[in-house]
DNA sequence: ACCCAGGTGGCTT
DNA sequence: AAGCCACATGGG
């Protein structure tokens, strides 16, 4: 027997697809619903998956007329409306995003096309900072495998959908606090499972990071584990700060191939990066990944 | 067998 | 400051 769910329709949302909104890495959990490449079926798409605590189908019935939009309907185990809204960032008009960002740099149109319906979810500070400890050096199928067991083995079971399938909510921080790394030697983290329960125990005791960006940043690079690329993506992805500007191999692949960057020169990157896309150089990012990421 | 993946820590120049 | 290298794991 499935667990109830309640529904909660957004009409007309602009500048989304689901696609774009799962695969282009920024997160972890969710996996199109029946197979089919990126969870296309005509002009439907559809993705399961959680949000910190919740389980979430997500359908978007596509606008035939307009392209990367839709009417977004989400069968979810819980969370308010607002909630949930807040987590596809469905206020922000991303149209507008677009458009300055091409004004500014006009080759980055074809990666505003590529990614058009690319938005940057609000997820937890605590799952985001987890998530890309586990990254580091690290692919993404693997990634997702190993965040997976991290849910089996230390979540709670939050709901069991229709096929009597299991999802488990993100681990508590004191849950992976007290693991130790016999605990965690079967869930296949390699070395990482260290940094953690270092990461758990430390984020107990100091909560999220706050003050101006800088001091963030400096906050997060105390974590064992964490180093500048690591640092720009939990504040790009979990801390709303969307002046961040993580650079990583494909990063570096893009700003060489678009602009003739040196691989190593990741100082002249970033300062490219702020004078080009100003304020808006996290979302830039992410339609740059998606680019590189989607030609493979 | 090698190289790579949303890199980092630690040690040596 | 910059240059090495080891670090688990799994896929190509």
């Amino acid at each position: 027997m499935s667990d109830p769910m309640n529904e909660i329709v957004f009409e007309n949302v602009r500048d989304i697809d689901l696609e774009h909104v799962f695969q282009c890495g920024q997160c972890f959990r969710w996996t199109p619903v029946n197979g089919g490449a990126g969870g296309y079926a005509g002009n439907v798409q559809e993705y399961q998956g959680a949000a910190g605590q919740w389980y979430c189908r997500a359908r978007l019935d596509r606008d035939p007329a307009v392209e990367n939009a839709g009417t977004l309907v989400l069968d979810v185990s819980g969370g308010s409306r607002d909630f949930w809204e807040n987590y596809f960032d469905l206020k922000k008009n991303y149209g507008e995003i677009k458009t300055r960002l091409v004004r500014e740099e006009p080759e980055i149109v074809r990666a505003t096309e590529a990614g058009g319906g690319i938005r940057i979810l609000n997820q937890d500070f605590w799952e985001v900072l987890i998530s890309f400890i586990v990254s580091q050096n690290n692919n993404i199928p693997r990634i997702t495998k190993c965040i997976r067991g991290l849910c089996e083995k230390f979540g709670d079971p939050v709901f069991a959908d229709e096929n009597g399938e299991e999802w488990y909510g993100f681990p508590s921080p004191e849950s992976l606090a007290s693991a130790t790394t016999e605990d965690l030697a079967e869930i296949k983290l390699g070395y990482r499972d260290e940094y953690i329960i270092r990461a758990a125990r430390r984020f107990l005791e100091l909560g999220e990071p706050s003050g101006t960006m800088e001091e963030k940043r400096t906050e997060l690079l105390g974590y064992h584990g964490i180093g500048p690329k690591v640092a720009d993506c939990i504040m790009l992805f979990g801390c709303r700060e969307f002046r961040a500007f993580p650079i990583d191999t494909w990063v570096k692949t893009i700003m060489n191939d678009m602009y003739g960057f040196d691989r190593k020169d990741v100082k002249g990157m970033q300062a490219f990066a702020r004078e080009k896309f100003g304020d808006l150089r996290g979302y830039a990012q992410q339609y740059l990944f998606y680019l590189y990421r989607d030609k493979k």
